[in-house]
DNA sequence: TGAATCATGTAAACAGTTACATGATTGG
DNA sequence: CCAATCATGTAACTGTTTACATGATTCA
């Protein structure tokens, strides 16, 4: 949300226009939980609220990021990506743009993880075909394969478009 | 947690033994999670607890599936795939093992989803071409359709393992 | 002696969902 | 006239995480 609120200041409800129609693929929280948020970052000092009365439509609230919201968006981008933790990397790659640093590390980190998980299902599936695990066992694994397989081919595409 | 209290009856401890093995690359809940479910499950009568004392090892409680709760696992695996919920396909599908039914419709119905999804986001990706969109914009467009592709190749190729 | 394993929980927070609630305007 | 859009929220859940807390046994 904060790297959504750096482009311009917003309401809730362009926020959420906002995120439809940039990040609804791989991050699309419910409406509730963005009007939920937004006063937290307003108490946290990331933003600050403004009402703006409207004459044809409801009033409606706007938000502005502070410098420390503008900061704590830098911080996050230069933290670590959690890999595992669902659309955090999208995320990032998405809102690295705002920030005018280069993506290429962002992009080769994640090609390295997803080889070394590779490598620990890879083990697991010559585990399971030993074991004579069933069907269903193996097939997860079989689709986690190709997940990883599929990563690694982006990233490799996406570094030679970058070139 | 129903799926793998159908093979035997088990501790909180047991039960994230068995996750650890089996599960932990789609769902890896927290201990602290697992031991707030238990309880509920009871609570629902989906599930006994019996109080097992030991002399070497502190007591432990065991759970066992009670007929509502076979019949509560057997109703999930028949409602429709949740395909945007993490894990659901994959847990569908590993479940699916205990209860002597067709894979094959379920296997299917993923690939048709897939198939469906990426046409999506292959309007998208021309969209996002011709609006002259970022590298950042396009490449989260990429990568989805890259594990779409795979969904879609895993799909046909367990199909033909099952054949 | 110290780490790992066995075993179970509580507390506090944040993440995320569905359903409920209101009320005006615009466009087909 | 009906549906969609604009706009904002509350309530009640379930999901999920990290940190705190305890205490015995086994094995290197």
């Amino acid at each position: 949300m904060l790297g959504l609120l750096v482009h311009r200041p917003m309401s809730g409800y362009e926020l959420l226009k906002d995120m439809d129609r940039n990040i609804r693929y791989f991050w699309a929280p419910a409406r509730s939980q963005v009007y939920a948020i937004l006063p937290r970052l307003v108490e946290q000092g990331l933003a600050t609220a403004r009402a703006v009365e409207q004459k044809e439509r409801p009033d409606k609230t706007v938000y502005r990021l502070t410098r420390a919201g503008r900061d704590a968006l830098d911080t996050w981008l230069a933290e670590p990506v959690e890999h595992d933790n669902r659309g955090h990397f999208l995320l990032k790659l998405f809102l690295s743009e705002h920030v005018r640093a280069d993506v290429r590390p962002l992009i080769e980190e994640r090609r390295t993880w997803a080889r070394q998980r590779l490598g620990e299902l890879r083990g697991l599936e010559r585990q399971a075909e030993r074991d004579g695990d069933t069907f269903h066992g193996v097939e997860t694994l079989h689709h986690g394969i190709e997940q990883l397989r599929a990563t690694v081919r982006w990233a490799d595409a996406a570094l030679r478009r970058l070139a």
